[in-house]
DNA sequence: GTACGGCCTCCCGCCACGGGAGGTGCAAGC
DNA sequence: GCTTGCACCTCCCGTGGCGGGAGGCCGTAC
């Protein structure tokens, strides 16, 4: 490439300027064997080729494709010969963006929920929003990740507005149950068995299909079985008219009532 | 919350298994001082309370969003008198989550359009490809990312017709310039400066603003006089009639002509 | 008495470097 | 020949958020 035809030697420093890695970072490339130069001074200084430059390029362009350099020193070494594992690590690389993105959309859409929440200053009380926080966990550690999207994307389906309403229609049904509790009527008394089967008939617009509805419901059981402190103290907070006791005893009954029908 | 007013406590595996939390996660939290429970047995084992459990939900929740234990530690701590803090994390966060998208679907573009290179097939040489890779590295040595972006943002603007359009162009003016380097014509000659003139104009298309463009083209200045060698033999690589030695010879020609005009 | 499981602390490893300490090499200027 | 100053060298600790293992203690069930 050069007239003279002598090979030319740059110092780790010109590489650096040259290809606007760090000195630091070249050293680490030599030392994990990444990028190695050919030669060194007798007083061990390295010296890099052009080879080695363009070796460097190689590792800068495959690195801010998010490759590790493991990754990289694998694909560069087979690669003269063939690009195909190249292109799986492409290819690879592409999905995990796509994964990635669609985590970070989902997460942002949260984010931007809860902004919502704490700019709607109706909150009254500030541990309320923790206890929110803390429900969401809750809740991630009993659905899988497939079940949440899932239920997420059926709930938007549904709609905001169904979705109210089914939580509205929950609540009248507790009240009612509650009010049953309290006046000892049997379980099996028509009256509670139309409410049951109102209390059951909730869940079918979110139905999915029988295999995953069935293990939401289980998963919603256990959920409830662990943590039917915290999500009765929640709900009663937001109701006046139900007391942090009576949740655990209304679904008792209501689980008693759906045995029975 | 229970009935019998003793406070419970739980060992570390059972909170693990409540929370999903390691247990060596747990120890992590307890020794950077995140979570600490408040209890010890005499023979030194942790005991858990409700509120400790509680703090282990919302930090997971934290965490979930990709807040760093630092981030959590300080919210955490002002947090129950003030949620602003923690809004101003979220927003944060949001906007990162929106940069680092932008991030990865540009990315994910660059990607596709390599997948597409290889399964083209048109391949002569897995060493262009690489060359190719080498470049995209150079380039991104020399402009800025914001500078990149704008051109990108034009070229597609332009479309893609245009942008070969101009490099079948800028090809053939090449040729004529190093027939008139051939034949020794003066660099005041008018059909070299007409030549010049179109050479000017084919930038024009691409021009973002006069600081920005001026920028850009001494980046691009730059980037020729320290790379012209690589970018000699990637170009005569792709058409018959360019040696690699041609193209500075042809440059410095142009660059007199320009000045001469 | 012993087997087992849960818990403890201590410590090394990951990944891709950043950064500093402390020393050497080399060329230029006095 | 001596100093100045810069580039370069190696060695080693630190980052974040844990994972995982070693080696030992505790408590209970058989």
């Amino acid at each position: 490439m050069h007239e003279d035809g002598v090979e030319q030697r740059w110092s780790i420093g010109e590489v650096s300027r040259r290809t606007g890695i760090t000195v630091r970072t070249l050293y680490h490339y030599d030392e994990i064997g990444l990028v190695r130069p050919q030669e060194r001074t007798a007083s061990g200084h390295r010296r890099y080729t052009a080879s080695d430059v363009r070796r460097l390029y190689r590792v800068r362009a495959l690195r801010r494709f998010g490759l590790s350099l493991e990754e990289i020193a694998a694909a560069l070494v087979r690669s003269p010969d063939d690009l195909a594992p190249l292109r799986d690590l492409f290819t690879a690389q592409l999905a995990e963006f796509e994964v990635y993105a669609a985590r970070a959309a989902r997460l942002s859409e949260q984010l931007r929920g809860l902004i919502r929440q704490l700019d709607a200053a109706v909150m009254p009380d500030p541990d309320q929003f923790l206890q929110t926080l803390e429900m969401m966990s809750v809740y991630e550690n009993y659905f899988s990740e497939e079940q949440r999207e899932l239920l997420a994307r059926r709930q938007a389906e549904v709609g905001e507005e169904a979705v109210t309403a089914t939580k509205t229609e929950w609540l009248e049904l507790v009240r009612a149950f509650k009010q049953h509790v309290e006046d000892g009527t049997p379980v099996d008394d028509p009256q509670v068995r139309e409410l049951a089967a109102r209390w059951q008939a909730l869940t079918v617009p979110y139905a999915i299909d029988p295999r995953t509805d069935e293990r939401i419901s289980a998963a919603t059981a256990a959920l409830w079985r662990d943590h039917q402190d915290e999500i009765s103290t929640r709900v009663s907070s937001q109701v006046a008219w139900l007391a942090p006791g009576d949740l655990p005893k209304i679904m008792e009954y209501v689980e008693r009532a759906r045995q029975a029908g």
